[in-house]
DNA sequence: CAACTCCTAATTTTT
DNA sequence: TTAGGAGTTG
């Protein structure tokens, strides 16, 4: 279609763009054939068809099976053989992590050569989108980004100012009402639905259940879509946008208003996405819009590892590709680099047993391996410390700390494990606690920033309220209530009211004086990004307060502001700066020294480890009480596909209560799976329906 | 009225 | 372990 339009009228083509469009035209660039030749040499025929395939292409790449490479792969070809400039290319993923995987393998397959500058996240792209036209959004330039964290403190003020702070009428689902809030306004937004077309949802959704006679928590969906109103109204207020919204606009923009997508679609030749498994219906309209017109989508997944549908992916997409693009072709990638025969026949047969699948046997070429080992505890403390017990002896092997891992599906399984390391004196993580940029301290200095930014501007408002009382400085909710009706008496931003506010003489006298501070530093424009940061971190007291603070965590919190500050000097804009610390989940520095790891099995997803550890398969935790039952079993597919070398089941026979064995326990086959035994009891523990040990298999009982 | 302490209840969390 | 709420103190 418009694949070489010309760059004059393409108001986003920059420099880098230029050249490569220049290169490409003239075919004289030092990109060639040879580029995809290089990176095809270490790809399997299949891999490498699926990445030349001209046309919509679904490959289906189970666990470990090499799908990064082989859509890094197709990335190159685009670039390397069918000349078009990266810059018309789009290449979508999940997460950041994933995205610049993906950068850097294509820069090294193009010898340096610019990775297409739209490659990113879901959310990272439909942000610069909506950057590139904020008024679809209601928004004005310069409009925050909101993550979780931050949206959710919108939502309880706006539950509270509509008096839905919950409490008196129960709801059935749950105990936390602002979660449940926070959810369904995301999966509003998550399946393009605008408080009007969520308030139709509704209704039409209450209709018919009660034509079906059917139970649903009404009064909960309607609270929800007058939250969601009045939330969306404060956002915009805000001048800022959640998650969801990034997605949301540009997709109903593009849906509803075909010049807008016509300008967007005709910017890309071929569009690519990660992960496709785990697609929400905004973000599946979101890729289809570009893909449209010349059908040159190409999509890696694995229905098998849909594994987050209670955020709002949805496995349909991926299931009816085919449907929905009736030219594509669909590969499966079935070799598996990762694991030894035992776990994959194991992890094979899991899955089986779920019916809806698009269907695919994992196979290695490496031997058979080890046994999937099961082992049966007493209680939970009694895995913890068996399972740190083996760790320590296969280190004293040889095997590094950070070969092991120890995956579960609920956090607080974490910590018998954590008490037991510590005891052993193991080096541990827990992966993903909490990240560097959703750090308290660091969420507070950036709102010092946005407040220096913009003292004066409504949209620092949500900054204000996050530390004008950090350090205290007497303003709990009755002096808020006083400045924002100040604020919204006056039409002026809470910092800016507090001057005429009537608060009390102490807390008004140290609110101008805060006030006063941050203006000050904000109104200096001699100093770097990083100096303003560090300044205001003094100016207001906070570093002071930090440094008072008897709490063990103070050392930590000021070594992370510090590091803060250095990162403060990468980026150009504290626009730049606030975008990144919004949407980048992992901070610097994620440190390498061997430990293991520790995590959730949704967390793991994607890893590779020689040693896992799989505690607490036991009904009612891992085919959790909760989920889906076919979801479970797709975790407990992604669990077991995570070893490489060898994987450990426990459960056991008592955590809060009497405890049986995981269904999907005995869903591995007997002659992919081997009994432990217990070094502080005598006897082999049989786990209550694996069969018994034969005599004719000797290596049935490993001792340890 | 703010700020501190205690208590309880807990799926999973790519952005 | 943590987050958030309730209850208490100053």
């Amino acid at each position: 279609m418009s694949r070489f339009s010309d760059p004059d009228i393409d108001p986003f083509l920059d420099q880098d763009d230029w050249a490569d469009y220049a290169a490409a035209m003239q075919h004289e660039d030092p990109i060639s054939d040879a580029a995809f030749k290089a990176i095809a040499a270490n790809l399997t025929q299949t891999q490498v068809e699926a990445a030349a395939h001209q046309g919509a292409i679904l490959v289906l790449a189970g666990a470990g099976t090499g799908k990064t490479s082989c859509l890094t792969a197709a990335v190159v070809h685009r670039i390397a053989v069918d000349r078009i400039p990266a810059s018309r290319i789009l290449a979508v993923t999940f997460t950041n992590k994933a995205a610049s995987e993906m950068a850097s393998r294509i820069r090294a397959a193009l010898s340096g050569q610019a990775a297409p500058r739209w490659l990113g996240t879901y959310h990272g792209l439909a942000a610069r989108q909506l950057r590139e036209a904020p008024e679809i959004a209601g928004l004005k330039p310069n409009f925050d980004i909101l993550d979780a964290d931050d949206s959710r403190r919108v939502v309880k003020r706006t539950m509270k100012a509509l008096n839905l702070a919950g409490g008196d009428e129960e709801t059935e689902t749950g105990r936390d009402p602002l979660k449940i809030m926070c959810n369904r306004i995301s999966k509003f937004k998550d399946n393009l639905m605008t408080p009007k077309g969520a308030a139709a949802w509704v209704d039409t959704k209450i209709a018919n259940a009660e034509r079906d006679r059917e139970q649903i928590d009404a009064a909960g969906f309607r609270a929800a879509v007058r939250v969601y109103a009045d939330y969306q109204q404060r956002l915009r207020e805000a001048n800022a946008a959640d998650f969801g919204d990034l997605l949301l606009w540009p997709t109903l923009a593009m849906l509803g208003d075909e010049e807008y997508r016509d300008r967007w679609a005709s910017k890309f030749d071929w569009v690519h996405s990660d992960e496709y498994q785990d697609v929400n219906f905004a973000q599946y309209s979101w890729l289809k819009a570009f893909a449209l017109d010349h059908q040159r989508i190409f999509v890696v997944g694995d229905d098998d590892q849909s594994i987050y549908s209670w955020r709002g992916s949805d496995i349909s997409f991926i299931r009816r590709f085919s449907k929905e693009f009736p030219s594509a072709v669909q590969i499966r990638l079935e070799e598996n680099f990762r694991s030894t025969g035992h776990i994959l026949d194991a992890a094979n047969a899991v899955i089986a047993q779920d019916r809806k699948r698009l269907g695919k046997t994992l196979f290695t070429r490496k031997g058979a391996g080890e046994r999937i080992e099961i082992v049966e505890y007493r209680d939970a403390q009694a895995e913890a410390s068996g399972i740190v017990a083996e760790m320590l002896r296969l280190h004293a092997e040889g095997v590094d700390w950070d070969d092991f891992a120890c995956l579960y599906r609920n956090n607080f399984i974490s910590r018998g494990f954590e008490e037991a390391l510590m005891r052993a004196r193991v080096p541990y993580v827990i992966v993903g606690d909490v990240g560097f940029w959703q750090r308290a301290e660091i969420k507070d200095a950036l709102a010092f920033l946005r407040l220096a930014a913009a003292p004066d501007d409504r949209q620092s408002d949500e900054a204000f309220r996050r530390v004008i009382n950090e350090p205290r400085r007497g303003y709990g909710d009755k002096a808020m209530d006083i400045v924002e009706a100040e604020a919204a008496f006056r039409n002026v931003s809470m910092l800016h009211a507090l001057d005429t506010a009537a608060l009390p003489p102490k807390c008004r006298a140290a609110g101008l004086q805060f006030a006063d501070a941050i203006r000050r530093v904000g109104a200096d424009h001699a100093h770097t990004l990083a100096e303003q940061i560090s300044l205001l971190l003094d100016a207001t007291g906070y570093r002071a307060m930090l440094r008072e603070s008897k709490a063990e965590t103070t050392e930590d919190r000021l070594e992370n502001l510090q590091e803060l500050i250095e990162l403060a000097g990468g980026f150009h804009t504290a626009r730049e700066l606030l975008d990144h610390a919004a949407l980048a989940t992992n901070g610097p520095g994620e440190d390498e020294t061997a430990r293991v790891r520790l995590m959730t099995l949704h967390k793991a997803k994607g890893l590779e480890f020689p040693h896992v550890f799989l505690p607490a398969w036991e009904a009612g935790m891992l085919p959790s009480d909760y989920g889906d039952r076919d979801e479970e079993r797709r975790l407990a597919y992604v669990a077991l596909t995570r070893g490489m070398r060898r994987v450990t089941i426990s459960h056991c026979g008592f955590r809060r209560g009497p405890a049986s064995p995981s269904s999907f326990i005995d869903d591995i086959p007997d002659d992919n799976r081997v009994l432990g035994w217990l070094r502080d009891q005598n006897r082999p523990r049989v786990a209550a329906r694996a069969p018994a040990a034969r005599a004719d298999q000797p290596n049935r009982f490993r001792r340890f």
